[in-house]
RNA sequence: UCCUCCUUAGCUCAGUCGGUUAGAGCAUUUGACUGUUAAUCAAAGGGUCCUUGGUUCGAGCCCAAGAGGAGGAGCCA
């Protein structure tokens, strides 16, 4: 018999019992039995229930049974039947029972029972087949799937941009080197630098911290395209949302202004959200009770005032609030912990970036829903950025999510040459390196805009999890890359 | 990188003022039990008290350094 003649458990959930035989194949959870009779309860991933098999010891063999524990993988064939018990609709009357996989229960370290997040992270490789991980994972897939559905249907075109890149014009900070040079005898040059020209690319390479610049080029070809790839920061970052490896989304659209850059990552971001609400309602509301239970820890000034699935059709059916920098500045100066001297950076001067505090302030105390701040300061933003008629802004953008912060960050791009390469030489950035970046300024240049979504941050406000790394498989942290 | 906290059984944790043989729950093993729902009941096994050094008659507990982890800040998505 072929294997993939099994049945998985999402879809026997679904059948009417009738006697028929049914192959299920999964992980033992926990195993429960009597002289008289065995229940094992069965997960193979494809949804956060377990089934219930119950094995007559006079069928199936005691061996058999006593190494069907926690972890192993077993293979049953058996008959689908009306549940005895109250738990379950159906069950399935095992005929026969394999063990594909043991697991020896004395080293088997996923125990059915509450483990922490921190062991479950030390054992990344097994986490997975824990509740919480399965069903973060489903939900991972389901947003990731759910956001290419978007743009395919609204006729954006899916960019690879590169991943080895020789540009760090953007200046986002450290980046991982890609070298095949002998790290202990690079060649050098006469000043005593590394001889680049002598590396596999003929220059210094190093991973993307993003595809945006690429993808503007693409943008201004094909109209509306969006990036869904890694991107790699080596930052010393210890946070519970950072990732030296995450994952980023990055529309990019001609024919867009600020105000469509606004529009379209807020319909985005409620597209993919009432997605997940529609297509992973189980696992969320699994995940809704395991916040509920993280809740119940916290002090109560910390606690949410919604549950995960209450805030997450929160966010669904509202607008989105829209402030500009400027009067997001003026609410803070006047706000009450501002006066009282609460603030750790206290508002003073126009001009100085928005801190942790204030973005939290704004989110979770004054508004109380998510916040489009907009045009900003320049001289806090990138060069691309389009200047605006006052002379001091641009038209740059951040959506703020409770708990979150900073899950979006766009602009409008500056399309006119001559005050994008000025930008450029004010922050000492080459425009010979940039050569190619500024020709789409010279040739059909057209106004355009767009935002980078880190996707973990999105994962994390869907799931309600609390820490990053536990929304991607196998998380890349400072000093972290056991997995 | 900075600040704060943590590290005791496989896991989660307690451990009084520095005092003799280091505890609990869960897990594991064995047994009991006529259908269980993280079953229940009984018994048993299980320890480099993170590491190194110091103080002391005596250190899980006090001091110093180091390692690992968590939370917050910065950087950002």
């Amino acid at each position: 018999m072929a294997f993939n003649k099994r049945t998985k458990i999402r879809e026997v959930l679904n059948l009417t019992p009738e006697n028929q035989i049914i192959i299920l194949m999964g992980w033992v959870r926990t195993r429960r039995s009597n002289k008289n009779v065995t229940f094992i309860s069965l997960n193979d991933g494809s949804c956060i229930q377990n089934y219930q098999i119950v094995a007559d010891p006079t069928v199936i063999d005691e061996d058999i049974l006593r190494k069907a524990n926690t972890g192993a993988s077993i293979k049953v064939s058996g008959r689908l039947v009306a549940s005895q018990g109250s738990g379950q609709q159906t069950e399935l009357n095992a005929e026969s029972v394999e063990i594909l996989g043991e697991a020896d229960p004395e080293s088997y370290p996923i125990q059915p029972k509450k483990h922490s997040l921190e062991f479950l992270r030390e054992n990344a490789h097994l986490r997975i087949r824990t509740s919480t991980f399965s069903a973060v994972m489903r939900v991972r897939h389901h947003l990731a799937y759910s956001i290419h559905e978007y743009f395919h249907q609204k006729g954006f075109f899916y960019i690879h941009t590169p991943i080895i890149t020789a540009s760090d014009a953007e200046g986002a900070g450290e980046m991982f080197r890609v070298s095949v040079l002998d790290p202990k005898n690079p060649p050098l040059k006469e000043d005593g630098s590394v001889d680049f020209k002598q590396d596999f690319f003929e220059r210094e390479t190093n991973l993307t911290v993003s595809g945006q610049l690429e993808g503007e080029l693409a943008a201004l070809a094909l109209s509306e395209i969006y990036t869904f790839g890694p991107t790699f920061r080596a930052e010393n970052s210890n946070t519970t949302r950072h990732l030296a490896e995450f994952w980023m989304i990055e529309p990019e659209m001609a024919f867009y202004d600020a105000e469509d850059n606004q529009d379209l990552a807020e319909d985005f971001l409620k597209y993919v959200i009432s997605s997940a609400l529609r297509h992973c309602k189980e696992d969320l509301m699994f995940l809704d009770q395991r916040a509920a239970e993280e809740e119940k820890t916290k002090k109560a000034e910390l606690r949410n005032e919604l549950s995960l699935l209450e805030r997450l059709t929160f966010v669904t059916e509202n607008k989105f609030e829209r402030i500009t920098y400027t009067e997001a500045w003026e609410i803070l100066k006047n706000s009450a912990p501002n006066k009282k001297k609460k603030f750790a950076f206290p508002i003073e001067e126009w001009g100085t970036d928005l801190q942790s505090e204030h973005e939290r302030y704004l989110v979770e105390k004054h508004f109380k829903k998510p916040v489009i701040i907009s045009d900003y300061p320049k001289a806090i933003k990138s060069f691309y950025m389009k200047q605006n008629e006052d002379g001091k802004t641009v038209a740059a953008m951040d959506i703020l999510f409770p708990g979150i912060g900073e899950i979006v960050g766009g602009s409008q791009r500056e399309e006119n040459l001559e005050k994008l390469a000025q930008r450029m030489e004010e922050l000492n950035i080459s425009r010979e390196e940039m050569w190619w970046y500024l020709d789409t300024r010279r040739f059909g240049t057209a106004p355009h805009a767009g935002f980078g979504l880190g996707f973990e941050r999105l994962v994390l406000f869907v799931t309600g999890m609390g820490n990053i790394r536990d929304v991607i498989p196998f998380p890349r942290t400072p000093g972290n890359a056991e997995f």
